[in-house]
DNA sequence: TGAGACTATATGCACAGCGCACACATCGTC
DNA sequence: GACGATGTGTGCGCTGTGCATATAGTCTCA
C-alpha cells in the first residue's frame, strides 16, 4: 500500500451496510452478488442490499484498503467469469471490530435509557 | 396528529445522531444546546454533535414525530428565553425500541463473525 | 423458440444526512 | 465593556443511499 491506512476510528461509525458487506466476507471470499445473497440469508431477509449500494460500496471499500481484489480465479468448471471476487484485509477486519466495539457501546446505552426492552 | 405514525421499521436504520438524540432525551426534556452536552457526557466525549448536525435533525425528528416541542416554559428565574425544549414522544420510543433491537441482532451476528473481541 | 426470471456488474439521478464554517444574539464573569 | 460560553440557526459541499436503467449471459418452462 502506498499510504499508510489511517486509524481505524476515523472510519466510524461505519455505515450499516459496509459492516454487512465485511461480515458477508468475515469468513469467506466472495464476489459482489453473493455478498447480496449472504447478507438476505444471514439477516433472514430483514436486510437485502440494492445492487447500486453494493457496487459503489465496495469499489469505495477497496480504496479505502478494507477490501481487495482476488486476482485468482477458481477451477474454470466453477468459475463465471463476470464474477469479481473480494477479500476482507486485515486493516478491513481491524476496523470491522472497531465498529463492532462502537455497536456494544451504543447497545449499553440503549440498555440504560430503556430501550431495550427484551434480555439481550 | 394529521396522519398516522408509519411503521417503526420503516424508519430503520436510524442515523446513529438520531439515536442519541433519542437517548439523551429518553429520561429527561431538554432543549438543544443541552442535548449537544447530554451526549458527549454520556459517551465519554467520544460522540459530539456538531450544531448543524443537531438542528436539522430536531427538525426532521419534529416533522416525523419523533419528538414534540413544549410549549410549558420553566420558572422564568431557571429559564433562557432562547431556549427550545423538546421531548420524545411515545412513537419516537417505539422507534428507538426498534432501533436498539435492529442494533442487538447486528451485535448478534458480528459476534459470530469473530468481530467482537471481549465478553461484551 | 421464445418469453421471462435469475445471475452479474455498473452507472445516472435525486435525495437524505453530515461536518464545517459562519451568522447572530444573549448570558455570565472579570 | 470585552470575552468566552450559551443558544439557535443557515449555506455549502461531500458522502452514502435507493431506484431505475443498461448490458449481457444462463436457465427454465411452456
Amino acid at each position: 500500500m502506498q499510504r499508510p491506512d489511517p486509524d481505524a476510528a476515523d472510519l466510524l461509525p461505519l455505515p450499516t451496510t459496509t459492516f454487512h458487506i465485511l461480515m458477508a466476507l468475515a469468513d469467506d471470499d466472495r464476489h459482489g452478488y453473493a455478498i447480496i445473497q449472504d447478507v438476505a440469508e444471514r439477516t433472514g431477509g430483514e436486510v437485502t442490499l440494492s445492487a447500486g449500494t453494493l457496487y459503489r460500496s465496495i469499489q469505495r471499500l477497496l480504496e479505502q484498503g478494507l477490501l481487495e481484489e482476488l486476482t485468482q480465479r477458481p477451477a474454470p468448471e466453477l468459475d463465471d467469469e463476470r464474477r469479481r471476487y473480494y477479500r476482507i484485509t486485515a486493516y478491513g477486519r481491524s476496523v470491522a471490530k472497531a465498529e463492532a466495539a462502537r455497536l456494544a457501546s451504543l447497545l449499553r446505552l440503549a440498555r440504560a435509557s430503556g430501550f431495550l426492552t427484551g434480555r439481550a
